[in-house]
DNA sequence: TTGTACGCGTTATCAC
DNA sequence: GTGATAACGCGTACAA
């Protein structure tokens, strides 16, 4: 009997509706004797409680949202596997939505045209500003992810990108490398990030004495890999030098890698190359690749936890909190 | 004014709750004057159609639920992404479930505790038997995916297993191998794949007057790479020989690369390796890797359009259907 | 401890 | 073309 409702139930039991509605929601005062009798009415009409109607008395959907560029990107791809078992925890459900880069996704995203769809949303956003964020956004809570400034008054959890791109670039340092080159995507939407690991990077190099070395940017496409080999191919020709190369993320890393390869050079020996990200491709790549491993499950952990604690009425100024990461060394640097 | 609702703006309008329902909609018979009216009266109330209430008197969810083993996997990371686009196509959201390849988790996707959260599913269970699938699942739509023998009476997307092993196996034989080995992972549960892709791979041989070579199976894990490189790494040291590989998967061919690496073979010039799936790494791997590509788009343009089918009333016969593959040919086998 | 009545915001069925 | 009003299934004061 599929669309058997608590009415249903609870004449078959002959039992009220609330006796019914307590039994479902395991509320303490109900005899067991009555408890009993309830369930075996539950299991011979296999009645299970309706979602939506629970929801709309309850104003709550148990839904959580979450959206990023693209769920084919390997990195998000770990972070929608961990989003969804932070979700799990709390007992959320996890909606994913993509915006493909795009802006006007990216809008939809915080002008949700329905409302009640979900209790709160985590965002990365890469081509949105801060003020627009802050414009746009409704009275849903909202936590954001990633490198942009966020708004005062939203919540935010990031990697120290500034410290980890020095981090990669000490790591080369220490290497004995000396010309160490910095490849990044030439988007002007997400310049906010580049320029933070460029400003770690270039930190890192005067701390080691090390003068800059040439910076090659690419154009930024879906994938990374192939704008990033032609990038490098491109400047190998012309006759770039650098024993050395921090990537913007692995992607350019092994595009990079891939470049270097085939105009000769050998990774690590007349290039070491690090990346960003530690996506699969990282480890299995020969040679497998030095990358700066964000610590994805911390980065989940406490968004969720922030989003949570929004959801349940926490209404302070928007928290601004860093979270781990480590320099993982493979064979592409040493 | 959040939570306005369609009384508010009824009353602002001064009009029916039923007029600023059928202006909401679209509906066809309002006149022009009344709508521009009812419109100004939302705009000003920053009124949103509140899609819980309309759920649960319409029935509907606008959500459909995708099943399978690992958002992680990047396999099942392309296919979300496609599943993604399809179902925006058809105004559909997406809610995404990860069974861990436990059999419990699987079960739970079937056996729904919440009626009506979702419309219908696309499933693609490992663990699950076809019998416990047709004696488990409830009255919601479903269309299942990947390489089980489905129920009759269910709806089934797969690319033909047995002739896309054979295809990667005849390539091997074309490119003048000899012994070719057969690489897979030995989960008993999803070992109807394997028995599919094992069964093509033996035609080819017998009809390319190859003899069977060695078959190495590995203990499946959650990533098959790290599992297919000892397991091959022992192989080798076992002094069992080969010069082509037919590869379970992507991640079990990139092992094997590896192990062979650094056993001092080199691929392709000493073993040729054929992976299966085409996921990101198979490109960018060194050497890239030749692998199966199935046609991710049409399987789930396929598998979403025969759901929504069901879940418009479609009530016939579970339907079985093949998607497209084809070899891509790379560095690791030429 | 259990039962009754009402409200959640929307759509659908009728009259008008 | 537009307006009352009854569902939809559940949670929850409030009463018993």
């Amino acid at each position: 009997m599929p669309g058997a409702t608590l009415r249903d139930v609870a004449k078959l039991a002959g039992v009220s509706v609330k006796t019914v509605s307590n039994v479902v929601r395991d509320q303490p005062h109900v005899s067991a004797a009555m408890k009993e009798r309830v369930e075996r009415a539950i299991d011979e009409l296999g009645y299970v409680p309706n979602t939506t109607a629970r929801r709309l008395v309850t104003g709550r959907t148990g839904m959580v949202k979450m959206a990023f560029p693209e769920l084919k990107a390997p990195y998000f791809a770990e972070v929608a596997d961990q989003m969804h078992k932070e979700a799990k925890k709390h007992d959320l459900r996890l909606l994913i939505e993509q915006t493909e880069n795009r802006i006007e996704n990216e809008r939809a995203v915080l002008a949700d045209r329905e409302q009640g769809l979900v209790d709160g949303i985590i965002f990365e956003p890469v081509k949105l500003s801060s003020k627009e964020i802050s414009h746009l956004r409704g009275h849903v809570p909202l936590v954001l992810l990633g490198e942009i400034l966020p708004p005062l008054s939203v919540d935010h959890v990031m990697i120290d990108n500034v410290a980890a791109a020095a981090t990669a670039t000490r790591h080369l340092v220490e290497q004995g490398r000396h010309h160490i080159g910095f490849l990044a995507y030439k988007d002007p939407d997400s310049s906010d990030t580049v320029k933070q690991r460029l400003k770690g990077y270039e930190s890192a190099l005067k701390e080691g004495g090390r003068q800059a070395g040439p910076s090659i940017y690419v154009p930024a496409p879906a994938f990374g890999a192939d704008a990033a080999e032609a990038g490098v191919s491109e400047a190998l020709k012309k006759g770039v030098e650098f024993d050395g190369l921090v990537c913007y993320d692995d992607l350019a890393a092994v595009g990079a890698m891939r470049a270097l390869r085939r105009a000769g050079k050998s990774v690590p020996e007349d290039v070491a190359v690090v990346g960003w990200d530690d996506i699969f491709v990282a480890k299995y790549s020969n040679p497998s690749l030095t990358t700066i491993t964000p610590d994805i499950p911390a980065l989940c952990s406490r968004a969720m936890d922030m989003l949570v604690e929004r959801i349940n009425g926490y209404d302070g100024v928007g928290r601004h909190e860093l979270v781990d990461y480590r320099l993982t060394v493979r064979e592409s640097t040493e």
